[in-house]
DNA sequence: CGCACGCTTGATGCTGCTCAATTTGTGTGG
DNA sequence: CCACACAAATTGAGCAGCATCAAGCGTGCG
């Protein structure tokens, strides 16, 4: 541990800041400690969010542990704090330590299903459901209240709903007889049950911690 | 290694057998030697493919590592032989041996790549192009020949493409204006080039070793 | 020979994309 | 503080892709 932090550096950068493309190959392990950052990849012309990650959360090791090219792009979402760790100390230390590289498996692991759970739930549900269950989720994370505001623009979202602007304005209009109002980029949840009946989550596709 | 081998048994499997079901709790990792196995999800009325495995792969690996349940439920499409190691002796190793634990995060690293590139397949792609893609992708596996057999009935190859049985037909026929000529099971490629032209397929998505 | 199963083909409708026009929101300078 | 300009978000119309339902075809097996 000390010896990650030893060759590790910690930087800031501002929102909108891209902070690896898609094809390079991995310089550092990344690990956000503050603010938000979505990894996203650039197809034909538009994007394709893949996920959006809070801290802490580390991203791009499959690409160390593989070594090889990033499979996506990552850009910041908000001021960010990200520490960044040379590739290579990482590699050595999988070598050496047992407990380092046991959590290094365990963080494979669960990156590894939640990719999953974002397929299953891209083959199986109508652009809609997967807005439904996106809040839902995004509800729970902070459970305390029952509305939330959605941190970035409606573009971002869309590509990570998979759908496109246009058409994620008409499902959150859609889902305003399912239980939420939106005034801007609140969302305010007036029926959870409403809307879960309508999203119908699944533990094996929305539950984070399964 | 040793150890692995002395709990493991080797077990053998007919055609269309249900190795495990999606929501069960892990108990072995599963390491297919021989035959041909898919991964799939049901949805609903339906089923959803994952991913289709050739020897050797192993699988389950991740639920094991981090001990929840399976997302996935797989089955032989093939008389197949399948090694099965007590997941108990896995996570000991684990903990035990760093060689062993590199090669768990190595095989960790590879399988969430290969389905954060389906997810991009899945999010950028047409039906028809992830059925030319695959169809590429099938015949560079299996290099020399021009030709390759389908080797499972079509409404299983519709569930992995993401479509449906009927349109899987109809994409089959479209294709055959870009290179392909089909004869039942079997699919003939007569310009390679003619059918890259349609697919534009991309590394970082499509080329298995990257 | 005929039935069953897998596959294809056709017709129809829904979902979601695209293009274009408008409205709303936001920040800037007068 | 207002006016303006620009970006973001909404709304509408038309169209492509895909699912669904319903026949038709073909092959193999009893």
């Amino acid at each position: 541990m000390s010896r990650l932090l030893k060759g590790a550096l910690l930087q800031q950068f501002p929102v909108g800041t891209v902070l690896l493309q898609e094809g390079d190959p991995p310089d550092f392990l990344h690990v956000l400690l503050e603010g938000l950052v979505e990894i996203f990849t650039q197809q034909g012309d538009g994007e394709s969010g893949i996920s959006l990650l809070t801290p802490v959360s580390t991203f791009i090791l499959a690409a160390i542990i593989a070594d090889q090219a990033y499979l996506n792009s990552a850009r910041t979402l908000a001021k960010s704090r990200v520490l960044l760790i040379p590739a290579k100390l990482v590699r050595e230390l999988l070598d050496e330590d047992v407990a380092f590289a046991r959590v290094v498996a365990r963080e494979l692991a669960l990156a590894y299903r939640s990719s999953v759970k974002k397929l299953k739930g891209h083959m199986a549900r109508s652009s809609v459901e997967r807005l439904a269950n996106w809040v839902l989720a995004e509800a729970n994370r902070h459970a305390a209240d029952a509305s939330l505001v959605i941190p970035f623009d409606r573009g971002t979202l869309a590509s990570h709903i998979g759908t496109t602007r246009e058409n994620l304005s008409r499902s959150l209009a859609q889902l305003t007889d399912h239980g939420i109002r939106i005034r801007g980029r609140e969302i305010v949840i007036e029926s959870k049950s409403s809307l879960e009946g309508f999203a119908k989550p699944q533990k094996l596709i929305d539950d984070p911690t399964s």
